[in-house]
DNA sequence: CATAAAAGTTACCAGTAGTAAGTAAGCCTG
DNA sequence: CAGGCTTACTTACTACTGGTAACTTTTATG
């Protein structure tokens, strides 16, 4: 929503905040979506209808907004993966319902997701692993109060999710550029190899 | 090895290309070590003792220089695991020193591995996947081979090969940013979820 | 009403990917 | 063996980007 007219210098008449942080983000993510990664701090503060100093004042530099996006893109993944395995029991099924969920939400956020697993040097291993972080937290709770209730150790959820989390990342990147693939065979291939392992399903 | 002899333009004497390819490509691995991913193209060249055209001209930019190190860290990494299984029956335990052997080479490239799947914007996506491709391509060969033997439908292959690696990916990040777990506690416990599944060893 | 604080923009710097132009050595033909 | 073409470099530049310092205008305060 770029008003063309060129602001003048100063503080703004009425004394408000032009923008807030969450302003700066929605722009963010739209020029992501149109530019791809790769996009300038400069066309987001454009975007924003503000300058760059300002996008430094609401987010911070470019890791920081990695960062902040990969917090929301995160939130948005859980809550349209988690209510589809909503107080279900685990299984193979509920499994590749979740998949399919987090297929289709890669999917409806590609640029972003690509956006923010890609990273841009520098100190994004550590931003990745803290997305993937986000991710796997919940999940190894679940693991691991899963596990104790099948009276197995629940020692192994930790790195377990952080596995699982990898997987489905691969998977998706993958997938999302296999456009022809059904997502629906593939969710069902992989929640078949998360639940049986390599064997297969048990006789 | 940077001789301090500021060379002069002109062809070199002797006729002799002053550096090739793989000397390049060894310079950046230096320097990645170094500094760390986000090394620049000059300091790459400074490293290789030419400048930068020489470096364009030899392995092109940023995107082909990641790719041609991608090349070479993947081939290492299937060098140093493929004789952890080699011509071995699949079972949990070859499983467990595969991990093993992974987690132990990605330790060994560190900076290198962080910088290929770490990536650097743009078209990165792509070049992650193709990095996961040389590995998951002789991997899905291997699955879908193993499956037939088993009687079972080997079109699984390709979509479990690249969950594997993007689990093996995932884990190792997490891996050397935890020093203190211990590597065989790792291997074993990911070698466990990838046989028996979320749902444990068979009784 | 003068002065400080707030909330912006302008203008700049440093570094970096990538390229065009220049230069010295080797090679090839008459 | 002299002049021109080719090769293989370096120098010098452009364009752009992340990040910041300095400046400008409005609002709030004693």
């Amino acid at each position: 929503m770029s008003s063309a007219a060129p602001r003048r210098p100063g503080r703004p008449i009425g004394g408000q905040l032009v923008v807030d942080r969450d302003h700066v983000l929605d722009a963010a993510e739209r020029v992501i979506k149109r530019d791809g990664p790769g996009a300038s701090l400069e066309s987001v503060a454009v975007e924003a209808g503000v300058t760059k100093p300002i996008v430094y004042d609401r987010v911070g530099g470019r890791a920081e907004l990695a960062d902040a996006l990969a917090e929301r893109l995160s939130d948005r993944m859980l809550e349209a993966t988690e209510d589809a395995i909503a107080g279900e029991t685990l299984n193979q099924a509920s499994l590749s319902r979740l998949v399919r969920a987090n297929l289709l939400a890669v999917a409806e956020h590609r640029e972003l997701f690509l956006y923010v697993t890609g990273g841009n040097t520098e100190q994004t291993a550590i931003g990745r692993l803290s997305l993937a972080e986000r991710s796997t937290t919940p999940l190894a709770k679940t693991l691991a109060f899963w596990r104790k209730s099948q009276g197995h150790d629940p020692k192994v959820a930790e790195a377990w999710s952080f596995g699982i989390v990898g997987m489905l990342q691969m998977i998706s990147v993958w997938w999302i550029t296999q456009p022809e693939r059904a997502v629906d065979e593939v969710a069902s291939q992989i929640s078949d190899l998360m639940w049986n392992g390599l064997q297969g399903p048990r006789k």
